[in-house]
Formats: structure tokens, C-alpha cells, sequence
DNA sequence: TTAGCTTTGTTGCATATGCAACGAATTTTT
DNA sequence: AAAAATTCGTTGCATATGCAACAAAGCTAA
């Protein structure tokens, strides 16, 4: 390879700008989340919807949010330090502990989701239906591809 | 605030779906990379072009690759450890350290850039032009109003 | 039944990152 | 010139995450 080609690939991909996207979207949730004194983050806001929907044990939790068990378990760890979440041993299964919103935990998460769904609205400003339904079905395609690539690997 | 629509918001964001889309494309760049035997991540790569493009102080690096000062002082610590970058106090400012790639920093780059491209394409695989054209221009809309939020936070 | 495998969740260790504080060097202000 | 502010890079501390090893519980198969 060209070493004067090393910065420059023939044709510039998508996946930096996607990269950038995201990095921003984090940065901005993250302050906002953090301005508005939730003590919340936003996978803890994740969790959070989902324990409040039904889902209890971990396992599942872990593998609808795409984290590691154990990156969960300290979520769960850290929701509990704080009060929002309580865990039980199940006695039907006493490897599995089904974990459950306190009172405090739903307070907070109806007063959590707004903030979220109002600056999903925001980034979202100016991009109309179409468009939006446009962004969807590339990056469907995107993710596609990269589970096949993924599979390769396995 | 109704408890029911804790997880359905009225529509759907997009911005779930880019997260998830991200979130694929590093678990196949990081197997991607770990099975490649480069012993280099997708930032450090970042970081080895941008020095070969002739870019020689962290703050510099720090503001391209949008890493905190202190991230980037690492990964250049981290290059340096594997003998692929050195660093010399400039003369004319004793502040700042000269940073440049080793021969063996060179070679290592010439590996690791077509196992990047050659990646990304894949991830781009039955994607047009028009449609890459689109995904751009939508995805600098959001960037634009991700900004805009940022700059109204300070 | 019981030995072996699987599942659930935790912990230790590793990396990556940001913030704040810092020292050294440089620049700006007074 | 001297004091104040800024810049560059490093380090300590914090969080978030993944992998591997582990114990406890449950399941499977001989």
C-alpha cells in the first residue's frame, strides 16, 4: 500500500460520520441528564423502563440492553445503592433474583422519561417522516451487514 | 404523567437505533481487530494517521479525534509502550512533545488501514451512493441539532 | 442417583474515558 | 519587569464496560 494513501481510502466511508453522530448524542444526553439532577444515566434510564415493563431477571435485562451480565449486574447494583430497584430471590429459581421498581425508583423514572423523549424530539428537529423513515431502513441494512460480518467471526 | 407510557412515547426516536447500530459496528471493528493480531484499537489507528498526516501535538490530536486531553495523553502513552510512536520535547515550545511515528509504528499502520477500509466497505455492502448521500445529509442535520442543543447547556 | 453440563449473578482484573488538579512553560496584561 | 492568565501534558480519581473465573442452583444424561 501507498503509504501517502494511509489517511486517504479511495472512498470515504459512512462509518466515521455515524461515529461522530453518536459521540455527540452521548455527550448531549449525558449533560443533560447530568444539568438536570436526575443521577441517572441514560442505560440506567433504559433499565429502568424495562424493569417497570416486566422484565425481571437480569439475564433477560442484559440481553435486551446488549450489555455483559456483569456490566448489568453493577447497573442493577448501582439502581439499588440509590433506592430505585429492590431485589428478591426468586423461590421458584434462587439463582435468579427478580428485580422490582420502589415506589422512589417510579417516581423517578416518570420523571426521567420526558426529559429523555424531549431531546430525542430535539435532534430530531427540521427531519421530516420520510426522511426519518429513510435513516432507518440504510442503517437497518448497516446493522444487517454487520451481523453477517459477525457471524463470519464465530 | 400516565406509568403506562413509560416506554411508548408517542413516536419512536431514531436515535435507539443509531445507538444500536454504533454500538454493532465497535463489537465487529473490536473482533475485527483483536482477531487481526494488530495490537491496535480503532482510536489508536485514528491516532497513528492523523500523526503520520504530520500532526505532531496531543492538543491537536485531542480536538480531531474529539478525545479528552488526558484520553489522548494515553493512548499516545499506550503507542509509545508498543514502540510505534516517540516523543520529542520541541525546542521551540517546552511545553509541547513532538510526536512521531517509529518505523515499526509506520509498518504497523500500513497493516491496519485496509483491515479498517476493508471493513467499512463491508459494512456498506449493497448500500448506493444516493442512499450513502442521504444518510449523510440526514445524519448532519442531527449533528447540527445536537450542537445547537450543546451550545445552549453553556 | 449422581456426575457433568448449563444458567444466573458476582467479583477481580483489564481497558477506555472524563473531570479536576497540578507543574512547567509561555503569553498577556498591567 | 512582574503578576496574572493561558496552554500543554500528566496524574489521581471516578464511571462504564468486557472477559474470565467462580459459586450456587438447576438441569441432563448415564
Amino acid at each position: 500500500m501507498n503509504p501517502d494513501k494511509l489517511l486517504t481510502g479511495s472512498k470515504k466511508s459512512i462509518v466515521p460520520w455515524l461515529g461522530k453522530t453518536m459521540k455527540h448524542i452521548d455527550i448531549l444526553m449525558n449533560a443533560v441528564l447530568h444539568h438536570s439532577g436526575l443521577d441517572l444515566t441514560k442505560n440506567q434510564i433504559k433499565v429502568l423502563q424495562l424493569i417497570h415493563a416486566g422484565m425481571k431477571n437480569q439475564s433477560d435485562l442484559s440481553v435486551i440492553t446488549e450489555r455483559n451480565k456483569s456490566s448489568l449486574s453493577r447497573i442493577i447494583q448501582s439502581l439499588e445503592r440509590k433506592g430505585f430497584v429492590r431485589k428478591k430471590v426468586d423461590k421458584n429459581d434462587k439463582r435468579q433474583q427478580l428485580v422490582e421498581l420502589t415506589d422512589k425508583g417510579r417516581e423517578k423514572l416518570i420523571e426521567a422519561v420526558p426529559v429523555l423523549e424531549t431531546n430525542f424530539r430535539k435532534m430530531e428537529h427540521g427531519i421530516d417522516d420520510s426522511e426519518l423513515e429513510q435513516l432507518k431502513s440504510i442503517l437497518s441494512k448497516i446493522l444487517k451487514n454487520v451481523e453477517k460480518e459477525l457471524e463470519k467471526l464465530n
